[in-house]
DNA sequence: AAATGATTCCATCATTTGTTTGAAACATCA
DNA sequence: TGATGTTTCAAACAAATGATGGAATCATTT
């Protein structure tokens, strides 16, 4: 299925995995619909009919970002779940909610790109919305807000949506909320860590 | 400055009200570049050059449609604030959430505009983003976080930020959230405000 | 070196989209 | 009624956008 996606990630430098990684930050800023594939092409200096020779129709495109974006969030999902195995509640949040948060702070598209698809309606109906149910059950039972893995209960999936939704907002919302508050990006991000644990450490407590 | 947007609103059965209804609506479910002028003139049963007569450019029509829905978040909140005044925290904090949660579920649009606008590069500039900052502020000193209502600490901001947001979130993200969840529209309202009051009812106290 | 296949770009097309023009329909009031 | 101003629509335009064909370039193999 995401063979194509796969080739193109095994080399980082080639022309495929390039356009990848604009369209990702391109249709992180300005969503599927502001983006045009001249803007990526532009970004990666290349002619637009080469970006279509590698990817196809925009839409392909776009749904291989959403790909990419989900497994990288997968991927780091899993590796904090490691990090956290064993240890005491309150710590598992504070580890779970810095990783987490550093992890999109560096990657800011992530949020974008996932705020994007929770909110807008696509003008031709995306086909593409599984496996989020998934990994959010997934966090709620390595939370301990589930016996089963499988079976989560929903008040516990809505708990999860909504630490998940709070990081991705401060992420996303940077751009607009910063020079708002007038502070610096160090100074915001400590904040929003701080911000998120003031809500969720003494939530589960 | 808003006179043409309040002589809009001042009859809503006037032609540039029930444009301005339809933007409302359609700006909010695809945000401004997934929009086209050709949508809301359907939407209105209208021709399209009657839409332009009444608003001129599409960004025009976009700022009035955003500068309606600010009103609109505003006029609320001073409702809210009067009606939870003098009570203790707790109950100010039950009683806010479920004034904005039960006035955003039924005009969605709201959440849907304002995190476009937080999360969303416009493609042109946008010179429209005054006014946040302001209520932000005044819920904070609401909240009793401040004890100044001009100068509101950061992080009193951020909280203030995270709890509004958390709101837009289950609202916007219903029609995403709710099909993966599967329950009815009640039962997912619901499950919203009783999450929001979990995650903050514990932080303040 | 020649042949083959992969990659890139230039030029172009068809559609969509923002916007305008000008004439018709409608309303208002002298 | 007729004249004047307002609202509406059909038609059109220019620019932007998604997409493609074909020639040129580059790389690889023989």
């Amino acid at each position: 299925m995401a063979s194509s996606l796969e080739k193109a990630k095994q080399n980082p430098d080639s022309m495929k995995a390039k356009i990848l990684t604009a369209a990702r930050k391109i249709f992180g800023e300005y969503g599927f619909h502001g983006t045009t594939t001249r803007m990526i092409a532009k970004a990666v200096k290349i002619d637009i009919s080469t970006l279509y020779y590698h990817w196809g129709e925009k839409g392909d495109l776009y749904e291989a970002v959403i790909m990419d974006v989900t497994e990288g969030m997968r991927q780091k999902l899993i590796e904090v779940e490691k990090m956290i195995k064993g240890r005491p509640l309150e710590e598992r949040i504070r580890i779970a909610l810095d990783e987490m948060a550093d992890y999109l702070f560096e990657n800011p598209e992530i949020s974008n790109l996932t705020l994007f698809r929770y909110f807008t309606k696509m003008r031709h109906g995306s086909v593409l919305d599984f496996k989020v149910p998934e990994y959010i059950s997934d966090i709620a039972f390595s939370m301990g807000l589930s016996e089963d893995r499988k079976n989560v209960p929903f008040d516990a999936k809505m708990k999860v949506l909504s630490i998940m939704n709070a990081i991705h907002n401060f992420v996303s919302g940077e751009n607009f909320f910063r020079p708002m508050m007038q502070v610096s990006r160090e100074e915001y991000i400590r904040a929003a860590k701080e911000t998120l644990k003031f809500f969720n450490v003494s939530a589960f407590s």
